[in-house]
DNA sequence: GCGACATCTTAAACTACCTTAAGACCATTT
DNA sequence: AAATGGTCTTAAGGTAGTTTAAGATGTCGC
């Protein structure tokens, strides 16, 4: 039973009936994804909101110069997509990428939609996990408007040390908005003092 | 009625019926705020939920140094707040303070959760207020980790007219994430060019 | 009309972060 | 065994943003 994790992560929120249950076994499909291969590129419409089952994805937009920039990691038990784009039926501006062979769970927008209706409590779990969501974006907000490079690190290290151990510097240094190189400097920095 | 822009606000998600217009007129009281009045203010718990119907507030974190960096502005028909705090029942870090002599809508938690419980249709519209507001901090996140001060600036006096032409620059740089005098060189550089 | 106070600007010295380029160290592929 | 490509580091020179201090302007209470 692939969902069960799932079932369980929206069980810390909400109890669920054997219905419900039932109803998320049914609209939520597996897929299985390779390292490096794309859920969502560019220009595309955003059509699945995707819970991570096994693995690791980055969500990253490409400026102007064609650099990258990661918005989001998820691992197991992360919800990763671009909201505004699956709401709005908009392209993209968004790329999400497997770091590792994974394993997810996706929903169509009209499962979803159908799950809101039929189920409202799904209205009422996911609306707490958006503002989870909103608290955590506030709070790099903020941590990007008054902090140094250096103090982002060590705040990144000590918040999420699972992705730590599996994220190359190149992409954690693309996600504290400095280059690869000058996050070296940061980390020789802190190991001789 | 001082409740009609707000029950405006919520009709273009969703119409209201009566008994619903009744209620959200019931359990949103009216607050008359001075200017330098705090709506919320740093180790406080939050306890109402806030939308504006006359003036302006900024919301803003102070650091370790003292130092205050704005996370948000609101004005006529915007929501502020500290939401993790309304949630976590915890002490909030953050202070709400009236830029202008204004006049809000509060509602209490205990209401907020009435509303959900007794008026379901209210879980969905506050469901996609916050993944709005999501999507807007996401877009911010990744400015500030892509972008230079001018173009954040560029960017800011594009997106939000109203609020550039009532808020000081002292508090446009707080909310860039530079210094006064930055923001000063960065203004002079763009008027002679 | 004066004093007190906030806002905005300018400039010089300083620090944080970027760019470019190069070399070392893997893990894969051929 | 050699070639390839990604990761991490080091270093030198450049740009973006800060700090401090000072002066100009404007606003408000009295």
């Amino acid at each position: 039973m692939t969902t069960k994790p799932l079932i369980d992560y929206f069980e810390e929120h909400l109890l669920l009936d054997e219905q419900e249950k039932a109803f998320v076994a049914h609209v939520f499909k597996v897929r299985r994804v390779k390292r490096r291969q794309y859920l969502l590129q560019e220009g595309e419409i955003s059509r699945h909101n995707t819970f991570v089952i096994e693995g690791c994805f980055r969500m990253y937009m490409v400026d102007q110069n064609g650099k990258e920039h990661n918005l989001q990691f998820a691992i197991e038990n992360w919800w990763i997509g671009d909201i505004g784009s699956f709401h709005s039926e908009q392209p993209s501006l968004l790329n999400i990428e497997a770091i590792e062979k994974s394993i997810v769970l996706q929903i169509s927008k009209e499962d979803q939609l159908r799950l809101f209706v039929e189920y409202p409590k799904f209205n009422r779990i996911f609306r707490v996990m958006t503002e989870n969501a909103l608290v955590s974006a506030q709070r790099r907000i903020l941590q990007n408007i008054s902090s140094t490079a250096t103090e982002r690190y060590l705040d990144f290290v000590e918040r999420y040390p699972h992705f730590f151990n599996r994220i190359s510097n190149v992409q954690i240094a693309s996600y504290l908005g400095v280059t690869p190189e000058f996050l070296s400097t940061i980390r020789k920095k802190l190991s001789t003092s």
